[in-house]
DNA sequence: AGCACGCCGACT
DNA sequence: GTCGGCGTGCTC
């Protein structure tokens, strides 16, 4: 039922030649899905003699009370016999008239099916906001606002005469509606929705119900608010200039002519100081035409000076090469180390595209942390770039949505949903950084990874995916078969710096059965060499006697910063993810006895005894008072904040100015940019901040990186755990000598034998892949093993911990897969909600019999909402 | 999602 | 008896 049984794809095929005529005089009635979470299937609506509608297009709708938003899916002869005529409702108008070619309507059926998500929740997450919208019950006080006795006086409302004789006409309603009342007085409009006042206001409804006998308020439907496009009038001219015309006239005309014979109205009048009626005996005359023309609301760029393509180094040839001579659909993994030149090898593979009339679709993790790529490609490409994310208004986002559908050859950059970009014709998708995490939805559904949705989209589009990255996620590693190619090929190996040797293989993944390609950048640019990674054991530190946060040699390092004048970042594991506990004294971390992850620390409340829980089994025990291997008292939570990082730099190195890059900091539109520009001008020494500081920055003149404290990372209770610590850390070093200065990077640590510090010291993916793999292998984790995690959330706590209990044991029936859990989610009660989860794990090549999922919905109590999250990522 | 309808307990 | 709570089902 998840895609409602709609075979839309040989219906939405264009086919011009059929009967231009036929088709709008005899379908007279159209089938559509509606926007509405409640129905399933196609309603049937009668098509207005003046609309002309075409599949995909998409329409405003009235259904039930309401007007909502629809997409037309076929057009009908005859309504279904079953149906009642009388039943039968119009068509209220067009929104927009769609773009849905017949392979990206299976995309988005797909989408729905993989994801089990209902088809027009993923029609949501194409469209731009706004397109499908949705009327609300709103409320307002009726004659406008005024005196409480002027509104009362002036309505003469039924029964209300005693009202009037009142001294006090208010005294006479319930407290209800006065509460009701009172709250629509104090606001400017007098006028709130409906569900803003039942939320407000303990059974608003009765009260309303009062004051709308009294004629005091009203109730009304808004209509749904659209994005339109943006019209404005242009006027053209049309004929030569004549004699008879007027000075004033001819000044006009004049005008018009020196700048190419267009303008828009409201410039030529300005720049005429004229009024519009002199132009109205213009068009009278025949000079001119006035027309209305969609003028476009894309975000404009800054300047910037054009940019020619760069010489390649060898490995960025033959990448570029072997992207070039792809043909149709194919999947290429482009492992560039961090500082390769991967975006230089994005700019020549699309530079070609473009001069065929093809688009090109680029992903990025988050737009506003690599305002440098942005940058180079409109420097590259200039206005034939846009790009397309949450953060652009909901005008900007319609009108580059409008941008694509034109078909002109054009290059897109956007985040995880312009996956779904309507771009027609193109020739190439790319991924870049496609390890993040942020390319996966966890809520709301479809909780889609843009990677696998990329992957259909290539694959139906035939057209190659480009995923590029410096540490690729162990999925796209195997799906290329990167680490047979690299076994093989020996030399690619030679270029990383000496590691020791490998564990046995583990055994290799069938060939993936598509196209795919291993390409390796395992060289900066201009030969500049990775920078070395110095660990330094916290354990130690403590031992002789430093009680700072920062080790020796990283204080050294800032001092020698500020002395040689040179710029340096300062990585920070956000706090609240740091949750395990360990001993400082002999760095052991406390895990669970049963699933070989940390064991997570739980306070929730003030008296509450303090526990440590496991998230897969829900083992708990309580926080131990001395660590269990070395009685050392030193055990406590993990978590520098960056108030303690930046409080210690102030007192120990008071000259050293720092930028805060972290949340708090980059909250604003632009601000990004901002710091970024004032450390790029060297206002500042340091830049101090978390996770975003990982993410593409290209800062040449940063030859320091220092990471606090590496086992935030290393100990997060998931499976995942040591391939995000890798790929966090590899990147952030990744910072540092990236121009001519060579680099440097100091790693603190309690943990200094742990498996990932080894591998980013000597920058090796190869075997801490390898090593890698076998665990996830030998536990059935992604990629070799798939999972689907049940979110359970209710205000109710005993509820939601009950259904999650016996939706596990219904569940564990079966024996096609395995049950992980109940156990509540790490942060157990989330904006007033209890959550709970339960985590299915079974082989992929043997697809299990899955779950009925209508029937694991039905066992939930309605107080408990259910989400199904299809390989889920974070599983906190 | 809204909004009806319809079925139960607590008051005039 | 009616009012008002809330669960159930429908919307072309």
């Amino acid at each position: 039922m998840y895609i409602n049984d709609v075979k839309l794809s040989p219906l939405l095929v264009s086919e011009p030649s059929q009967s231009y005529q036929s088709g709008i005089t005899v379908n007279r009635w159209v089938e559509v899905l509606v926007d509405c979470p409640g129905s399933t299937g196609l309603f049937t609506y009668r098509l207005p003699a003046q609309l002309e509608i075409k599949p995909g297009d998409i329409l405003s709708v009235p259904f039930g009370a309401q007007q909502l938003g629809a997409i037309a899916i076929r057009l009908l002869a005859q309504p279904n016999v079953d149906l009642p005529p009388e039943k039968i409702r119009e068509v209220e108008d067009i929104v927009s008239v769609g773009f849905f070619p017949s392979a990206y309507w299976e995309l988005l059926n797909r989408v729905a099916a993989y994801y089990y998500t209902p088809l027009i929740q993923v029609i949501r997450v194409a469209l731009p906001p706004g397109l499908l919208g949705r009327s609300q019950r709103r409320i307002r006080l009726v004659g406008g606002r005024g005196h409480t006795s002027t509104a009362l006086s002036t309505r003469g409302a039924v029964g209300s005469s005693y009202l009037l004789a009142s001294p006090d006409p208010l005294a006479f309603l319930t407290p209800t509606a006065r509460q009701v009342w009172e709250l629509l007085q104090a606001q400017s409009a007098g006028d709130y929705s409906f569900v803003y006042l039942q939320q407000k206001v303990k059974s608003a409804y009765r009260g309303i119900r009062e004051l709308l006998r009294f004629g005091l308020v009203e109730s009304y439907l808004e209509p749904p608010r659209l994005t339109r496009p943006k019209l404005q009038k242009a006027v053209t001219l049309t004929g030569t200039i004549d004699h008879d015309l007027t000075t004033r006239q001819r000044e006009i005309l004049e005008v018009l002519r020196r700048h190419g014979g267009e303008l828009w109205q409201n410039e030529l009048l300005q720049i005429c100081n004229a009024s519009s009626s002199i132009l109205k005996t213009l068009t009278q005359k025949g000079y001119i035409v006035i027309e209305e023309r969609e003028i476009l609301r894309t975000e404009q760029g800054p300047a910037l000076a054009g940019d020619g393509a760069k010489s390649l180094t060898v490995a960025q040839a033959s990448a570029l090469e072997t992207i070039q001579t792809l043909d149709g659909f194919a999947e290429v993994l482009l492992h560039g180390v961090t500082g390769s030149g991967k975006t230089e090898v994005y700019l020549q593979a699309i530079a070609p595209l473009l001069n065929q009339g093809k688009s090109a679709l680029v992903l990025v993790p988050e737009i506003g942390l690599t305002p440098q790529l942005t940058d180079r490609f409109r420097a590259r490409f200039g206005n034939k770039v846009s790009v397309y994310h949450s953060a652009l208004s909901d005008g900007e986002r319609y009108d580059t949505w409008r941008q694509m559908l034109t078909g002109e050859p054009q290059v897109v950059i956007g985040t995880r949903s312009a996956v779904f970009a309507p771009l027609p014709n193109l020739g190439l998708i790319i991924l870049d950084e496609e390890h993040d995490s942020s390319f996966k939805q966890d809520s709301p559904i479809p909780t889609y990874h843009a990677r696998t949705v990329a992957q259909w989209r290539a694959e139906l589009e035939n057209c190659p995916l480009v995923l590029g990255s410096a540490t690729p996620s162990l999925e796209s590693w195997v799906s290329v078969g990167g680490m047979r190619e690299q076994g093989e090929m020996g030399e690619m190996r030679e270029q990383y710096p000496p590691h020791p040797p490998h564990p046995p293989h583990p055994p290799h993944p069938p060939h993936p059965p598509h196209p795919s390609h291993y390409l390796s950048l395992p060289e900066r640019i201009n030969s500049r060499p990775l920078p070395p990674v110095e660990i330094v054991d916290m354990r130690q530190e403590l031992q002789q006697g430093n009680r700072s946060i920062f080790s020796r040699s990283l204080q050294e390092a800032l001092q020698q910063l500020q002395e040689r004048k040179q710029q340096g970042i300062l990585f920070i594991h956000r706090r609240g993810h740091s949750t395990f506990v360990s001993c400082r004294s002999c760095g052991y971390v406390l895990e669970c006895p049963h699933c070989d992850v940390s064991l997570a620390y739980h306070h929730t409340e003030e008296k509450a005894p303090e526990l440590l829980r496991c998230h897969y089994c829900n083992y708990a025990r309580s926080h131990p008072k001395f660590c269990p291997d070395c009685s050392s008292p030193y055990l406590k939570f993990f978590g520098s904040g960056t108030q303690r990082v930046t409080q210690e730099l102030a007192r120990q190195f008071p000259e050293l100015r720092l930028i805060r890059f972290d949340s708090d900091t980059t909250r604003n539109k632009g601000s990004h940019r901002t710091l970024l520009t004032q450390f790029a001008n060297g206002e500042a020494d340091l830049l101090v901040g978390t996770q975003m500081l990982t993410k593409g920055l290209d800062l040449p003149q940063v030859t320091l990186v220092g990471v606090v404290a590496a086992d935030g990372l290393l100990n997060l209770s998931d499976y995942r755990a040591s391939e995000r610590a890798f790929q966090t850390l590899t990147q952030v070093a990744g910072r540092a000598g990236r121009g001519d200065d060579p680099g440097r990077v100091i790693v603190q640590t309690y943990t200094t034998e742990h498996q990932v510090i080894a591998a980013v010291r000597s920058h090796d993916y190869y075997s801490f892949s390898q090593a890698e793999l076998e665990q996830r292998q030998a536990l059935n984790y992604p990629p070799y093993g798939r999972l689907i995690l049940l979110r359970l959330s209710s205000l109710d706590p005993i509820q939601v911990q009950n259904t999650a209990q016996i939706i596990a044991t219904t569940l564990s029936t079966e024996e096609e897969f395995e049950i992980l859990g109940p156990a509540p989610a790490s942060i157990l009660r989330v904006a007033n909600r209890y959550r709970w989860q339960i985590l299915i794990k079974f082989a992929p090549d043997a697809l299990p019999q899955l779950p009925d999922w209508e029937e694991v919905r039905s066992l939930c109590p309605q107080s408990v909402s259910l989400t199904i999250d299809v390989d889920p990522i974070n599983i906190m």
